[in-house]
DNA sequence: TCCAATCAGGACTGCCTCAGTCCGGATAGC
DNA sequence: GCTATCCGGACTGAGGCAGTCCTGATTGGA
């Protein structure tokens, strides 16, 4: 339940990674730090920018750059632009004209308090809080589970490193 | 994003409906004043039972029964009960086990400030307040929509309504 | 002027999850 | 013993999502 899009995760990696650039950064270069894929990485991007989290630059030379610091970006924002208006019922997010005819769900008026509490939650944390979250102890294994050119400086990675990439 | 399982409305439906008898409730019954199919009722209430959030008596003259009143269950109950435990993470409902190894996977990590910040805003709310939550103008339309033995008494229903039951 | 690097936008496919149904069995009242 | 009801699981079809790929547009440099 409450199951977050393993986009939106990515999103996070990319966002917190561009943060810590100057200057614009490719997607392919993304990729290599992250260990996400590069299709992966470019589809996110394109999302973001999509979502005014980024801007990109096109041509030789181009990239992405962040539009605000991780601490004016709520995790919310993040959700919206990558996995869509954030609202709990099927009803909702099945059609944008509100189920059949106006007024007449009730699952709109029965969840609404819901949603909003989840709106607010989420609109109250912002990216920093979620870069500088408490880590587990975070430890690369030596057992060739780390590609080269990712997570230099023991930069938090996605799930995905631990997946698929360079095997 | 955000998705809420159609069994967890199906389930706030009929907790409501439990709540607003005497004695025990068959599945069939419920179906038929929910307009929710039996066999998804059904369903439903054994979720429930197990759970805890119902009792159920076997046999002839057998159902179910609330546990507890609507305003002693928050919805984060009635979610974790039927969906799952609340949590965000893709990593932490593909598998109980922590990922690969524990400790590893940053995300844990990174999405904890959000998974709490959402668990207790629905550990905040109750079926009592999703019971009386301010619902739009509510009327069963005059076109046949509303099938005999659906919603007595003005009775929230579900989505469901307006789908399948008695066509 | 041409070429290479990069983003933009969409289409496509395979996988996974979920909704919904059904069946055989156990239990309890009549 | 019969019937109504819950119990537990298995099963299937539909839908959404992750991930990939392709073609085109834009920009900077050779």
């Amino acid at each position: 339940m409450l199951r977050l899009s393993k986009l939106t995760d990515y999103a996070v990696v990319v966002l917190v990674r561009l943060s810590g650039m100057e200057g614009v950064q490719t997607s392919p270069g993304i990729a290599a730090a992250t260990g996400i894929p590069e299709p992966t990485v470019a589809k996110v991007l394109k999302t973001l920018a999509a979502g005014d989290l980024v801007s990109s630059q096109r041509g030789a030379r181009g990239g992405y750059r962040l539009n605000r610091s991780l601490s004016a970006i709520p995790i919310a924002d993040v959700i919206a632009c990558v996995d869509g208006p954030i609202a709990l019922t099927a009803c909702v997010e099945a059609s944008t004209t509100e189920c059949e005819s106006q007024g007449l769900c009730p699952m709109r008026g029965r969840w609404d308090p819901v949603n909003d509490a989840i709106q607010s939650a989420l609109s109250r944390i912002t990216l920093a809080d979620m870069q500088t979250a408490p880590l587990p102890a975070f430890r690369i294994p030596p057992s060739g589970v780390s590609p080269s050119g990712v997570s230099p400086s023991g930069m938090r990675v996605s799930q995905a490193v631990f997946h698929s990439p360079a095997e």
